[in-house]
DNA sequence: CTTAACTTTGACCGATTGGTTCATGTTTTG
DNA sequence: CAAAACATGAACCAATCGGTCAAAGTTAAG
C-alpha cells in the first residue's frame, strides 16, 4: 500500500480544467498562474503529477482528442438516417462556432504555436485529424449504403473536405461576428453531400 | 525640410520582414529579439517608427492582407476561363500548404492569439476575410456568366465554403505530412464547382 | 562653424515567464 | 508511538518578456 496522504485533488478533473484553459487560450497564452488557478492546485503538485507544462499540454491534448472523437463518432453513428446525422452535426457546429464565446477546436487553435517545433505534439495532432477523417468517411459510406448519397463520389475525398472546412469554421468562428459566413459554408457542404 | 540624419533602414522593407516573422511564428511566439534580428534594426528604432509590438503587428497584418487580396484577385481575374483560374489557385494552394516549410495563412495562424482580446486586430482580420469572400464570390459569378458553373447555385454560399476550406487547409498544412488530405479537399471543392 | 533636429546604440527597467528547492504538514504502515 | 512516504505552499531562481531612457553620433539648415 502507499503511505502518506492522498492527493487533495482529482488528477482527472484537474486535467479537464487544464484542457479548458489550453482550449480557450492556446498553449503559449495559457500561463502557469492561470492554469494553477483554474485547476485549483499548487505549482509543486502540477509538476509532480504531470511533469511540466508541455507534458501537461500533451495529456490535455490527448484527453481532448479522445473526448471529441468519441462524441462525434457517437453522434454520426446514431440510429436513423446517416445523412441526417451528418447534416445535424454540421448545423450544430455552425451555430456553436458562431457564438461569441466559442473558442474553436483545441487542436486547430494550437497548431499555430507548435507545428515545426515539437514532433510529439504534432504526432498527436495528426493522429486526431486522421481519426476524425476516418469517422467522417465511415459516416459518408453509411449514407451511401443507405442510398442517401450518390455512390459516384469518393467518400474519403469528401471526408477530407469536411475536415478542412470544419477546422476552418472553428478557427474563423473565433473572430467572426454572426452566423452568415459559417451558414453559407454549411449549406454548400450539405448541398455537395445531397446531390454529389 | 527635415534636419538630422535619415533612417538607415527602409521602413517598408523592415515591415515586410516583420510580417514574415509574425507569419511564421504567430504574434506571441514572435519575440522582440527575433523581430529585431530579422528586421535588422535596433529596439529604439522599432518603437520610434512603429509604436510598439502590437502596432507593428497591426501594420504587418494590414500589409499582408493588402498583398494577399491583390495577388488572389489578380490571379482569379486573369484572362481566360474563370473556372480554370479558380481550379489552378486551389491546386496551387494544395501543393503550397503541403510543403513542410509552409506556415499557412498569417491571419488564420494569428486568430488564436487574439480573437477575444483585441478588437482592432479582430477588425482587420474580419475585413480581410470579407474581402477574400468577395473575391471568391466575384470569380464564381464570372464563371457562371461564362457558363462554366451552374447558375443554380448560390455564389456567395460557395465562396463562404471555399473561404472556410482554404483557411482550414492553410492551418492543417502546418502540421500535416503529405498532400493526401489537402488533395482530397481540393478535389471535392472542384467537383462541387464543376457539377454543382 | 554652430546649432538644432534627428537616429542609433546599449544599458537599464519592472514584470512575468516556466521551473526548482526547501521546510512544513499530513497520513498510513509497522 | 515512531518513522517512512507522500503532498503542500511559499520562497526562490535565472531567463526572458515588452518597453524606456540617456548618451553619443550624424546630418542638414542657418
Amino acid at each position: 500500500m502507499t503511505r502518506g496522504p492522498n492527493k487533495q485533488f482529482d488528477p482527472e478533473v484537474a486535467l479537464s480544467k487544464a484542457m479548458e484553459v489550453f482550449w480557450a487560450k492556446g498553449y503559449e497564452a495559457a500561463s502557469l498562474s492561470e492554469l494553477l488557478k483554474q485547476m485549483g492546485i499548487g505549482k509543486k503538485s502540477l509538476y509532480d503529477t504531470y511533469g511540466n507544462k508541455q507534458a501537461l499540454f500533451l495529456k490535455a491534448l490527448d484527453h481532448y482528442a479522445n473526448l471529441q472523437v468519441k462524441a462525434i463518432r457517437d453522434r454520426l453513428s446514431a440510429p436513423g438516417s446517416p445523412l441526417a446525422n451528418l447534416k445535424a452535426l454540421l448545423q450544430d457546429w455552425q451555430v456553436h462556432h458562431a457564438q461569441p464565446q466559442s473558442c474553436g477546436c483545441m487542436i486547430g487553435t494550437n497548431i499555430a504555436d507548435f507545428s515545426t517545433d515539437d514532433e510529439a505534439v504534432a504526432k498527436v495532432m495528426r493522429a486526431y485529424l486522421t481519426r476524425l477523417e476516418d469517422v467522417f468517411c465511415a459516416a459518408i459510406t453509411r449514407a451511401q449504403k443507405a442510398g442517401e448519397v450518390s455512390s459516384a463520389i469518393e467518400p474519403r475525398a469528401i471526408a477530407q473536405l469536411l475536415l478542412c472546412t470544419t477546422q476552418g469554421m472553428a478557427l474563423l468562428g473565433r473572430v467572426l461576428e454572426g452566423e452568415a459566413l459559417l451558414g453559407g459554408a454549411v449549406t454548400s457542404a450539405i448541398a455537395l453531400l445531397e446531390q454529389g
